[in-house]
DNA sequence: ATGAAAGCGCTAACAG
DNA sequence: CTGTTAGCGCTTTCAT
């Protein structure tokens, strides 16, 4: 093929007649060291020959790779690609790569991802972990002196790690808000299994509490992807509760979207029969069920913040402990909640 | 911190009292050149200094760098993430990592970006372009060695790369066939700049054939994010075809979703007023407007094809030439191409 | 079966 | 302003 030889700063060194280490100077802009006429001779060469650095011994020798991870609980939530988008956007302003893992919420490929990323010697990881109790990769980046930070779900970890977070108490409680305003008595709330998920359980945690003492909660948790238990579970509670004050809240977008198929086979209207929330606002949420009231997530901000506080500890200070910062949600009002017998 | 000196593979042979051939020996499974007992030490050495092999300095020697790029044209778009998924777990699985940039449809980034996965040194490319004609950053990728495979657009270079894409011919005369069977006569074909995109422009082309001419076929190309425009188009459109066998049928799931808000906002019902068809086949598409009907992509299988083509010419023969493969895609019928008022 | 030695392509003191 | 020298951490002949 055209697989010409690979030319290396050598070449490029004769070919100007300068010595390598000028040419590396030219490279990193170091040009209070070089003549404009040998800056303007290697800069010939490099065209001439078509020459690019290898990043690798670049690497070897600078323990700088440029490299920066995302490592991500399941690609195929669309939640995740404002995020990553997000993160994609600042690291490649700071003139980084994005890896990008997906650990499809198990924790040993989790592990072996991380193992993997440490080397490959990536810079930074922003992690978004499986499981709170796997800590050791993340303590395996640490001692490699690898920054790390958490993202959309927390580990317990100590000294704490730098952490964004949706604020979920606080998106919580905005939709008991809303439902309490719109009359609502009983709630349905639908999430995935919390067990060592902090922002299901955050968000399950703060459900639970009593402070919504008008309300009646109940929540469902999906085991698997079979529709019949929730299906079942609905009409449970809706006989249990025939007086129309019934609104289901769901915890994310996959629930949310199960939530819609499963209302649509029982053929159940909304919000007429039964009001519906989600936490979490897809680009789809105002035309489903004439408009899904949802609280939004500052997606693209989650991701941002986190590459952004990532790149600040890799550029330079690392020495200030990690913090935890909670974004808020914010409530979009649709057809969903419209409750339509009032008495 | 924790910033331990980094261990080095001297350390693993010291600590084993052996040389440092040996423990890369041991390293890459050479087991036939060591003694049983000699791999057993440097097992121990390892885990007890819990080493881990340097990935540049290995690279650099190898010429091997265990690096995929996916080079996407637009991250925002959900369609992505499905192919992103098929991609990623092909890298996965052979122990590659994958890099992900977004080119947000600029080919000055493209090319920006693609300049720095050669420094990277990535073995191989998988990449959406974003204009047909720049194909000078492909060029640079094929003279440094480094495979690349198209991925839901082509280019117009030759010798022709490996390219995976969606039969759009093919997706085309699906709706149509069905739009003709529902018996609809005008088609309102709602778009993107096709321009220098090759599967708009393929979509757009099988569109304007003339083989369905039982239909009168408009098309709308969408200039920006003003919902103004398209609304009204399609209040003329339906204004100059009075007789109800309209059917608006969209060129992707961002022109779905912008549609769909149109339609929304023009309180037009679907599909009394006009029926609504679209080319992909998004998770939500089942529950807006009673359901849309749709052409699925195999939106996976593109990633993971394309994936594995990459890595089939990475592994091995790279000799034989580029192949464009078409894959199918298939109808979906749902609520939104039902025709009511029947004459 | 094991080790010595020579680099991979680059950068960074240190001299001049 | 420029070049010489010595590695970064690993692999790989080639001896032994």
């Amino acid at each position: 093929m055209t697989r010409r030889t690979v030319v290396t700063i050598t070449d490029v060194a004769q070919r100007a007649g300068v010595s390598r280490t000028s040419v590396s100077r030219y490279l990193n802009s170091n040009l209070e060291n070089l003549s404009s006429e040998t800056a303007a001779r290697i800069a010939n060469a490099v065209r001439d020959l078509d020459y690019r650095p290898n990043a690798w011994a670049r690497s070897l020798k600078t323990r700088h790779s440029g490299l920066i991870a995302a490592v991500v609980a399941d690609l195929r939530n669309e939640h995740i690609l404002a995020v990553l988008d997000g993160i994609e956007m600042v690291v490649n302003t700071e003139r980084y790569s994005l890896l990008i893992s997906n650990t499809q919420n198990r924790p040993d490929y989790e592990g072996k991802m991380i193992e993997r990323l440490i080397q490959q010697r990536v810079e930074g990881v922003i992690l978004q972990p499986c499981d709170d109790r796997q800590s050791s990769a993340v303590q395996s980046l640490k001692r490699e002196g690898i920054r790390v930070v958490l993202m959309d779900r927390s580990l317990d970890i100590l000294p704490p790690l730098d952490t964004i977070l949706l604020d979920n108490q606080n998106a919580i409680d905005q939709a008991m808000h809303h439902v309490i305003q719109q009359g609502y008595h009983h709630v349905l709330y639908v999430t995935d299994p919390a067990e060592h998920v902090t922002s299901r359980r955050e968000r399950e945690t703060a459900i639970k509490r009593q402070d919504y003492n008008t309300l009646d909660v109940s929540i469902f948790v999906r085991k698997n992807s079979d529709t019949f238990q929730l299906g079942q579970t609905i009409e449970h509670w809706r006989t249990m509760n025939p007086e129309d004050h019934r609104v289901i809240i769901c915890a994310n977008v996959a629930t949310t979207l199960f939530t819609v198929a499963v209302l649509d086979q029982m053929h159940i209207q909304v919000p007429k029969d039964m009001g519906l929330m989600a936490i979490d606002d897809p680009p789809w949420a105002p035309y489903v069920l004439g408009g899904i009231t949802s609280i939004a997530q500052p997606t693209i901000d989650l991701g941002r913040t986190a590459a952004e506080r990532l790149m600040n500890r890799i550029q330079g200070n690392d020495s200030n402990p990690g913090r935890v910062l909670r974004l808020s949600g914010h409530l979009v009002e649709r057809g969903s909640t419209k409750r339509v017998h009032t008495l």
